[in-house]
DNA sequence: GACGCTTGTTTTCGCCTCTGAACTAAGATG
DNA sequence: CATCTTAGTTCAGAGGCGAAAACAAGCGTC
């Protein structure tokens, strides 16, 4: 029933020198003054802390501007080269590697092809680790300034330190991927469902942005959501809430490839959508999607009603503030018939709710999961900047 | 992105203090001593605290245990006589008010009968109000040693300080229940959905202790549900998360009396039941439902597979380690039929979500609303005791 | 250009909290 | 009654914060 297990006199540093090192991130440059206004902090702390972050490297100063007829305010901003950030995207078709400063620029990025039902774990370890080599090398960044790898796979990753993935559709059932890449690697490892990275993301850097109660969902060969209550990402006891995709939206409906029937992922995956449509793939799914959507053929409307119908239940159940629709099939359904999305919505939902909440595209590209996956490594260096890679630094 | 505001050393010692008074709370009599381990403070801490405590006659000294050899442990307990709490329950049929001590001991109640169809605003403040004074009037407790009133009301209760009330089915669109109270008490008033009040009671009391990611969910005339996060319970943007029984199983399906079609209630609610039943009442609903269950009609296997759709889509997405299933519906129902749900339930789950999930009975009665209600109360007293009272006492 | 005015930043000082260690309390044992 | 054991209290020291004084760095004015 709640564990805020605080105590001592020095948490209170570590965590207001978050506070503080936040409001720098996210307020871009600015002055001490505005910091002791923005987090609330007396202006001899922020002084003394800054003088610390200064010292350490996490910050570095950024101009001054004049102010009318006073001491001129100096500019701080956290450095983006104090560290860097890999991010890799483990997806159905292509490992992506991407290297990103603590802005999140990406510098330097690989991707390699997997064929499809080749998911071999160990090829794709394997990957990864010779992707980190090359993005490094790529931007001339060496191992020590890397702060940590994430890593967005699909499917249900279990909490605990091997990374252990169980993904069905994949293949994948109880592999240990990070205890895998550790065989190769010494940095932090922070791995999580894709779906995941992605909301990361659009809450960190894209449409989501600001938002404390979000959902962002994603629509793309599957199906899932990241749930964000009160700014965090809600996880549940196992680490696998957000199975939107297979949350029934018909009980007893059309099959599902997770082997249940009805799922929302039966109507809307893209999968579900070209089979509804009687569309035989010759292998561009974007280009056999436009080509449903040009179609006007009543499976574009009762698609646009399933998606309503699921997005109805987010609204009822979880009340966000905001709903983020991404992943590829979701934008590409979204561009031209998010009005109709909508009002899909609408029809489902109670009234309060509804009211309470925006529907939006999300708006990152396919690089979304890389850099939500990296961000995650951000979020740690956000929350607790390690003093011991100062002292090693300095 | 998060918003952990803590700043001063003078927290430490308020967050300190509440979690030592949890401890002393949840662990019954208990030694200084043992106080140490639990929380992880320090001796010394803990013993200063306590003395305060003491002082304050919050909490009171219970009898010693002797110690093979040594000083015995003098145990310490949470005066159940500091306080308080006032706990409501407004329901379709009745307003019921009770008045609690702080051991969520029932020490007087009062029922006033609502004719259905007739819940006048004004006429269930002054239920309400006059519950409170005949209570405490029973109880011989005097207002100022109540910490305040916990009001469970069916419908959507907006956040903010007049406790404005949205409730379609009870014919209550926009009123303003805090602001009516508060026109006749000035004690601290806590409105809150009553499927979330008897969720809270479960949570701390019932089947729920203990879980820090559960769900409780409340059958009876409608449908809802309560969202425990990380020990807390989830209300969203608006407070009104957790609208389970308006999220559609059957996209296009039944008519339900909010409006829609498909939702979960119009199939697993009270009135749902028999009416798919054919059974016409005659104005005992349990008897009713005991008749149809009985019956051995298809209507049953039907009723607990929707509910196990239901429930299932609350495992994938929420990924909780317990859900509760309570209200007398849902608790007449799993008499018999748990098994079935827990099978219907897993029928339509992830494997893994599902594994990580237990599916139990509620086990407080009818009265868990109006204690749960109270129970806000307790929370808040748990999270900050009034040092302003303390004064006033002393 | 000296002086005051304004605004930003640093330093000083007092107060608060926690903890470890020394100390006191209260019983058991032989 | 001396000693042992366990419980609880007191004290000194370290670390943290904020208010306010001090310092810094410009502008404007006479």
């Amino acid at each position: 029933m709640a564990r805020p297990q605080r105590r001592t006199v020095r948490d209170i540093r570590r965590g207001n020198r978050a506070v503080l090192l936040r409001a720098l991130y996210f307020s871009g440059p600015t002055s001490r003054n505005d910091l002791t206004a923005r987090t609330g902090l007396s202006a001899a702390t922020v002084s003394t802390m800054t003088a610390d972050l200064l010292g350490e490297n996490i910050v570095v100063e950024a101009g001054q501007v004049e102010s009318d007829g006073g001491r001129p305010r100096v500019l701080l901003r956290v450095n983006p080269e104090y560290g860097f950030a890999v991010g890799v995207d483990v997806a159905e078709t292509h490992v992506r590697v991407g290297l990103f400063d603590l802005e999140m620029t990406e510098r330097a990025k690989v991707d390699y092809m997997l064929r499809p039902a080749r998911h071999d774990p160990e090829l794709v370890a394997r990957h990864i680790l010779a992707g980190v080599e090359v993005v490094l090398s790529d931007a001339g960044v060496s191992p020590e300034q890397v702060l940590g790898i994430g890593v967005g796979v699909p499917g249900i990753v279990e909490p605990g330190a091997d990374g252990v993935i169980h993904a069905k559709t994949f293949g994948w059932d109880g592999v240990p991927l990070g205890a895998l890449l550790r065989r190769g690697t010494s940095l932090p490892l922070y791995v999580d469902n894709g779906a995941k990275t992605m909301g990361q993301a659009e809450l960190w850097f894209g449409s989501g942005r600001g938002a404390s109660d979000a959902v962002i969902v994603l629509l793309g060969v599957g199906v899932g959501a990241t749930i964000v209550a009160d700014g965090t990402t809600f996880r549940g006891v196992s680490s696998s809430a957000g199975e939107w995709g297979h949350t029934k939206i018909v009980a007893n409906g059309r099959p599902c490839r997770c082997g249940g029937r009805g799922c929302l992922e039966a109507y809307v995956g893209i999968e579900a959508i070209l089979d509804r449509a009687g569309v035989t793939s010759r292998g561009d799914w974007e280009e056999d999607l436009a080509g449903v959507l040009a179609s006007k053929s009543p499976v574009v409307e009762e698609t646009v009603t399933y998606l309503g119908v699921g997005l109805a239940n987010l609204v009822n159940l979880i009340n966000p503030e905001k709903i983020v629709i991404g992943g590829w099939v979701g934008v590409q359904l979204g561009e031209s018939l998010l009005p109709d999305i909508r009002r899909a919505t609408a029809a489902n939902s109670l009234a309060e709710p509804y009211a309470a909440t925006s529907i939006v595209l999300g708006r990152l590209g396919p690089d979304a999961v890389a850099l939500g996956a990296a961000t995650l490594v951000l979020e740690e260096f956000l929350n607790a900047p390690q003093v011991a890679r100062i002292t090693a630094a300095g």
